[in-house]
DNA sequence: ATTCATTTACGAAGACTATCGTATAATTGC
DNA sequence: GCAATTATACGATAGTCTTCGTAAATGAAT
C-alpha cells in the first residue's frame, strides 16, 4: 500500500470510488459503477475515466491481464482518514482534536455502544 | 449570519481567509493578506480577488463606505465546522461519528486537559 | 495641483475536475 | 466467420479555483 505524501489527496469523486474499493477489495469498473449508480448519476465512461486517472495518480492498482481490468485501492482507508482529518484539524480547528471531537459528538448523537467504545479509548489515553 | 445550505462549501483558500476573519471579527484585505503571508505566499491581488469572490458568494460581508473596504465573515465557524465534519463523516466514515473520533484522538495525542473536557461531554451523553 | 502610494476592479491564464461522445479493441453467441 | 455486445482509450468541453498583471479610482503629501 503506497504511503500518502500529503498533497495528493483524493477528490470527492475519487473518495466515492475508493469507498467501494475499500469495501470490496477488488472490483471492475462496471462493478464500481453499478454500486455508485445507487447513490449518484453518472455515465459509465465517467467512472472509467476517473478510475484511469486514479491509476495514473497511483491511488489504485490495476490488473489488466484480462480484457476486463480489475482494480484495487493503493492507499489505505486509515491513511486517507488520517490525512483528511489532519488537514481539517489544521484548517478548521486550529489543531485542537478535542474541539473536533466535541463537534462530531455533539451533532451525531452516538449510540450507547459507540459511547462505550469511545470511553474505552479515552481511558487508555489517560 | 447566513445559513449555509450545504453545497456552497468554502474552498481551501477561502477557509484560510475565514479563519482570519473569525479570529479578528473585522479586517481589511491588507490585514488578512499580511496575516496569511505568515503561512503562505501569495500576491496581494490574489487575496483581494478571493475576498471579492467570497463576497459575491455571500461568504463575507463588506463595508465599502470608505475607500478601504472592511470585511467580516457571513458564515459562522460552527456552521462551517458542522458542514465539513458532516461531509467527512459521510464520505469517509460511513456516518460513524465514533470512528471519526477514534481516528482524531488516536493521532492527535490530546493533553490531559483536553481529555478531561471530552470526558465531561461523554458523561453528559450517557 | 501634481505626484505618489494604496486600493479596488477587471480580465485572463493555467491547472484541475467531472462529464461524456466517439473510436477502437476484445469477447461472445450464433 | 460475423454480428452484437462490452471494455478500454482518447479527446474535448464546461466549470471552478487560484493566481496575477494591469488599469482605474481614491486619498495623502508636498
Amino acid at each position: 500500500m503506497a504511503k500518502q505524501t500529503g498533497n495528493n489527496k483524493p477528490t470527492e469523486s475519487e473518495l466515492e470510488i475508493l469507498q467501494v474499493l475499500w469495501q470490496r477489495g477488488k472490483a471492475t469498473v462496471r462493478e464500481v459503477h453499478e454500486e455508485l449508480a445507487t447513490i449518484k448519476e453518472a455515465g459509465y465512461t465517467t467512472t472509467l475515466k476517473l478510475m484511469q486517472i486514479m491509476h495514473e495518480k497511483g491511488l489504485v492498482l490495476r490488473d489488466d491481464s484480462s480484457k476486463t481490468h480489475v482494480y484495487q485501492a493503493n492507499v489505505s482507508k486509515e491513511d486517507t482518514q488520517d490525512q483528511l482529518v489532519g488537514k481539517m484539524l489544521n484548517t478548521l480547528f486550529e489543531g485542537s482534536a478535542s474541539q473536533l471531537v466535541m463537534r462530531a459528538l455533539g451533532n451525531a448523537k452516538p449510540s450507547s455502544a459507540e459511547i462505550a467504545e469511545i470511553q474505552k479509548l479515552l481511558d487508555s489515553l489517560k
